[in-house]
DNA sequence: GCTCACATGTAATCCGTTACATGATTCT
DNA sequence: AGAATCATGTAACGGATTACATGTGAGC
């Protein structure tokens, strides 16, 4: 049985303790999902896949008369895990799949005024990804480690100080290209006669 | 003709004067290559379709009996590579797809001693594509800055700003960690006597 | 009563990578 | 002479998202 990262991401969150399909989806949402997202369309068929290999238990759990199923880790699963941990990721083709970055990459197609508008939407993008991560995401992580589990905190951190780090970048390269602009509206509207530009 | 985030990479480095779906591949791999990668299965149909849509233009440039085909952006192009640099990107589910960060978000299935060595793993790596892209992705960023493309080398460095950010960030945990484990060390070992160290 | 959250799945589709297939030129 | 690079494509596969399909429970 070929296990992919997606697979690790749910027997992971098996492991945090998201016992139905619906929870590990849920707990995905505000905590991997910038490095790592999924969807219940996976995590259903995932779920299984774990099971038949032995990484799972499974039981019925249901909700007044919704069905559920609870899944726990094995000590399979848990050395699965581990294995999986040690392993070396092979680095593949991209890291971050970014569109935003390569907007930024592209920029000198527009005129500066709009390359200094899409600097300002990254930098507002940026803000925002922050903070959500300081005040969904960090909060999130802190709940889960009292039970001992600590990374996800770290990674929380880490991805807030990350996005705060961008944001920051952002803000000065708007502020240089504010100047370059400034600078090139005086010396068109200046000598002599005005011009009118959209 | 609907085009897609790869669409607008292909046309774009058509744009920045790579003339053949080589040459465009080589291109991404020494630039975009981080945050957004391709491949020539992907480029060729690509230049097609982008060719069909009245985008570019084509024409034969064999280097002697080597067919070569040799694209050029029109202005119907270029107005779509800027119709696309205005539009707002779909926040999608996931921004960066980091396996290595999943690991250490799981990193407490392991014992103390092997998070310390997954933490230096991924240091390493950060450190690794921080120079990759000091030494050579800036370099290349800076050679076709004189052509009036400014924003490669913009990115370029954010990106060698952002692995350093982040090297730098996991070398402090992996300090924390030592801690930990040399804390955990000594109550283990008996307090009273110091244990080799390196 | 209505809406939202909980809950589980399947089907269709899209997109990207890997592998395949072929051949010329340049460098060592 | 052989290897690496330049050059263009197609086919097969795999993985992820979107849409589809259905139903319960809780809160307003």
């Amino acid at each position: 049985m070929k296990l992919r990262p997606s697979s690790y991401l749910v027997l992971g969150m098996v492991r945090l303790g998201a016992r139905s399909g619906y929870a590990i989806k849920k707990a995905t949402d505000i905590s991997t999902r910038v490095f790592f997202s999924t969807s219940l369309a996976q995590v259903y068929p995932e779920l299984d896949r774990l099971h038949t290999a032995g990484f799972t238990t499974r039981q019925d759990d249901p909700h007044g008369r919704r069905s559920r199923l609870a899944y726990t880790i094995t000590e399979e699963g848990e050395e699965a895990l581990r294995a999986w941990l040690r392993s070396a990721a092979r680095s593949g083709p991209t890291l971050f799949r970014d569109e935003n970055l390569m907007r930024l990459f592209f920029a000198d197609a527009l005129p500066p005024e709009e390359q200094l508008m899409l600097v300002q939407r990254l930098h507002q993008q940026a803000r925002d990804a922050q903070q959500w991560m300081e005040t969904e995401v960090i909060p999130a992580a802190q709940a889960i480690e009292s039970r001992g589990h600590h990374h996800p905190h770290t990674v929380a951190r880490l991805g807030a100080a990350t996005y705060r780090f961008m944001a920051d970048w952002y803000e000065r390269l708007e502020a240089e290209l504010r100047q370059k602009c400034s600078r090139q509206d005086e010396s068109e509207t200046q000598p002599g006669h005005a011009r009118s530009q959209d």
